[in-house]
DNA sequence: GAGCACTGC
């Protein structure tokens, strides 16, 4: 295969991911910075490139009232500037700084970092709040690192957010969904509170989005009586980073199997450039297995090309072990070659990274152009996984993974008139590719009528927000003016939870059966207790066999959930029966954070010891909207009942094959075939009696 | 008998 070499193409860099962490070589040997002492820290914190611009930081959130910081990776911002603003005053007289950040790990990481740079200990003057972990002391914390989405949980107890003088949005260019809300709500504070601060960490193609957005210096007028209060313009400051350049390599013409030249790709690097290892972007499992199966059969018939590759898969799926084998050093005359989805764009472990040995191997990047992306149909209600282009943002962040440890290369299977012409600037938002339920509720739960008319930073469609409404009301969360219905409406949003699992547990109550609900409640808000087990399906499809009950996937997780603290909550018993010991210890945390909400809440646990029909009305309760009927004489082709879509039963479900006549389902997976996931029979007239207002026009549709 | 990008409260 050939590639082409502009000769104009700027180097270019990832963005800040993990919090601006620099990796230096000198810290390597040391699994902790504390074994070195002030002085040095001290000029550690001085060579980071944003020292340079520590003045002018500080000068710009002083009299702005939003700050926009691009910084590139490597910059140092995350850490550095919460410290600046504290060393300029804003932690005093009780006052916080906050820093938010989308994923838990990053706040561990980051809060424990700058905790040592300034020597004291992590919960004190530095902490840091994650779900379920909160350490910081009130009174004492004066800088707080925490996620986006528990700021936004904050909100319900303190709107204004008063404690906080300064509020730092870290990885706002990843556009989540939670950061978004937050985005939204902090505009609106910053009417209310103009002595508020705000600095937006973002990457150079949302920046002017961001601009655009946090402008509202020509709507409103400074508020009275503080004409030298901030200005309302924006403030917009570039930082750069630290990392070496990366040559883009295009092909010639556009490739028609991205896999197999993936492979020839594979093969041409190790042919021709100089040892190291080689990153590269698929879409997902099925991908990275046949691209390992190809390799190895290259290695059959071609030995010379392929000779010291070797491949390591990496996704989400694999467990924790797993993931870690691309962090072991490449063995000499050996080159590693990780094939990975996005988890390595955005979510590798901080940890791993620190070990450096994925980065400071890695300088060959190979980009596929495709990604799997969520998107949501608010016809029917439908939300799927596909395969679709990335953005030039996602394609810049990919060939900066190549330049960690030394100049490096990047080869783009797609022509260079296809990313300059065709390729789309920046992704679409979470929010615009969603099932917007969680979202209405939040902010129907701050006090937010106006839904419609909320000023996003990328508003959702109105079918979208009308679909929501709807179920909402549907649910008995919303009344018929919109507005959260008491008790109900105000418990659902208490609840960290989808709505409907929340309306599941409230019904639960009522039935007599809230102990297993919390139980089923907290496996349905994980992404599964089964282990992958590729190769092994035969056994494992054996070992469901002993959990498996006849009235579908919920009930058997209340077996599968008892089998666990039977064996009093043992690794090795998860092992044998291929489940996912992580994700139990998972489900055993989530259930006892539920158990005390439910506590708050006035529902007491109680057992239906046994009625399992109390336990699947209750299922029904919550997911009455995602009722199907068996079509008759089909073979297992199942209808919705909302929108006649045809559906069928997962085959990783206890009740596929099974086909029972009436069903609700927890989502739907949508790929060759729509599939229902998590699968539960029940009483079509429990239908009407749940939700007698969603079914009356459906009457016809229940008939038995 | 087929498949689940990635987060978060």
């Amino acid at each position: 295969m050939a590639f082409w070499k502009p000769g104009t193409e700027k180097p270019s860099f990832v963005e800040d991911e993990e919090g601006g962490i620099v990796l230096m070589s000198n810290n390597l040997s040391s699994s902790s910075s504390s074994s070195f002492g002030y002085a040095n820290i001290e000029k550690q914190r001085q060579r980071l490139p944003v020292y340079k611009y520590r003045t002018e930081i500080l000068y710009l959130v002083e009299n702005h009232a939003t700050t926009i910081i691009v910084g590139e990776t490597g910059s140092g911002k995350t850490t550095q500037i919460p410290q600046y603003l504290k060393e300029a005053g804003w932690a005093e007289g009780g006052r916080v700084i906050a820093c938010t950040q989308p994923r838990r790990l990053a706040v561990q990481s980051v809060s424990a970092r700058v905790a040592d740079e300034i020597g004291v200990k992590l919960g004190d003057e530095v902490g840091y709040t994650i779900r379920f972990e909160d350490h910081t002391t009130s009174g004492v914390t004066s800088v707080k690192f925490l996620t986006d989405g528990v700021l936004i949980r904050e909100m319900m107890e303190d709107p204004l957010l008063t404690k906080y003088s300064v509020i730092m949005v870290d990885e706002a260019h990843e556009r989540s969904i939670s950061t978004d809300i937050l985005l939204g709500l902090l505009k609106k504070i910053q009417r209310r509170r103009p002595e508020l601060r705000l600095i937006i960490s973002s990457a150079t193609i949302e920046a002017k989005a961001m601009f655009n957005f946090f402008n509202t210096s020509k709507k409103r007028q400074a508020p009275e009586g503080s004409a030298q209060g901030p200005n309302l313009e924006p403030a917009i400051l570039s930082v750069e980073g630290r990392g070496f350049s990366v040559k883009i390599h295009y092909v010639e013409e556009p490739v028609s199997d991205y896999i197999r030249s993936v492979v020839s790709t594979i093969l041409l690097i190790n042919e021709r450039e100089p040892p190291g290892d080689v990153l590269v972007f698929l879409t997902g499992q099925d991908d990275i297995e046949t691209t390992i199966k190809l390799l190895a059969e290259e290695a059959h018939s071609n030995q010379k090309n392929s000779s010291g590759l070797l491949p390591l898969p990496l996704y989400s799926g694999l467990s924790r072990t797993e993931q870690e084998l691309i962090f072991t050093p490449t063995p000499r005359g050996k080159r590693k070659v990780i094939l990975s989805t996005n988890i390595a764009e955005t979510s590798l472990t901080l940890e791993a990274r620190l070990l450096c040995y994925y980065y400071f191997g890695v300088v060959y990047v190979i980009d596929s152009g495709f990604s799997k992306q969520k998107f949501y149909n608010p016809i029917s209600d439908i939300e799927s996984l596909v395969v679709a282009p990335i953005s030039k943002a996602s394609a810049r962040q990919r060939s900066g993974r190549a330049g960690r440890v030394r100049p490096g290369k990047c080869y783009r299977l797609y022509t260079e008139d296809y990313f300059l012409k065709e390729m789309p600037g920046e992704g679409i938002p979470e929010m615009q590719r969603s099932n917007l339920v969680s979202t209405v509720i939040q902010l129907k739960a701050l006090g937010i009528d106006n839904i419609l008319g909320f000023d996003w930073p990328s508003p959702p469609s109105p079918q979208a927000m009308i679909r929501a409404l709807e179920v909402l009301y549907s649910l008995q969360i919303l009344d018929d003016d919109a507005k959260l219905t008491s008790p109900t409406g105000f418990q659902v949003a208490e609840l960290p939870l989808d709505p409907m699992i929340s309306k599941m547990i409230l019904a639960s109550n009522e039935l007599g059966c809230s102990d297993e609900i919390i139980t089923i409640a907290a496996v349905l808000s994980i992404q599964s207790v089964w282990v992958i087990a590729r190769g092994v399906q035969k056994e494992q499809d054996e070992a469901k066999l002993r959990f498996a009950a006849a009235e579908g996937d919920h009930v058997t997780f209340l077996n599968v959930y008892k089998g666990f603290l039977e064996s009093k909550k043992s690794s090795q018993w998860c092992y044998k029966n291929f489940l996912n010991y992580q994700s139990m210890k998972k489900v055993v945390e989530i259930r006892d954070q539920l158990k005390r909400i439910a506590r708050r809440l006035g529902i007491t646990l109680k057992s239906c010891e046994g009625d399992i029909d109390a336990v699947r009305k209750a299922v029904t309760a919550g997911f009455f909207a995602n009722a199907c009927r068996l079509e008759p004489h089909s073979n297992g082709v199942f209808k919705t009942i909302r929108g006649s879509e045809e559906v069928y039963i997962h085959p990783s479900s206890v009740l596929f094959r099974v086909n029972p006549k009436w069903v609700v389902y927890q989502s739907i997976v949508s790929t060759e075939r729509q599939y229902m996931r998590n699968v539960v029979t029940i009483n079509p007239s429990w239908l009407t009696e749940a939700a007698p207002h969603f079914y009356q026009n459906r009457q016809n549709n229940i008939s038995l």
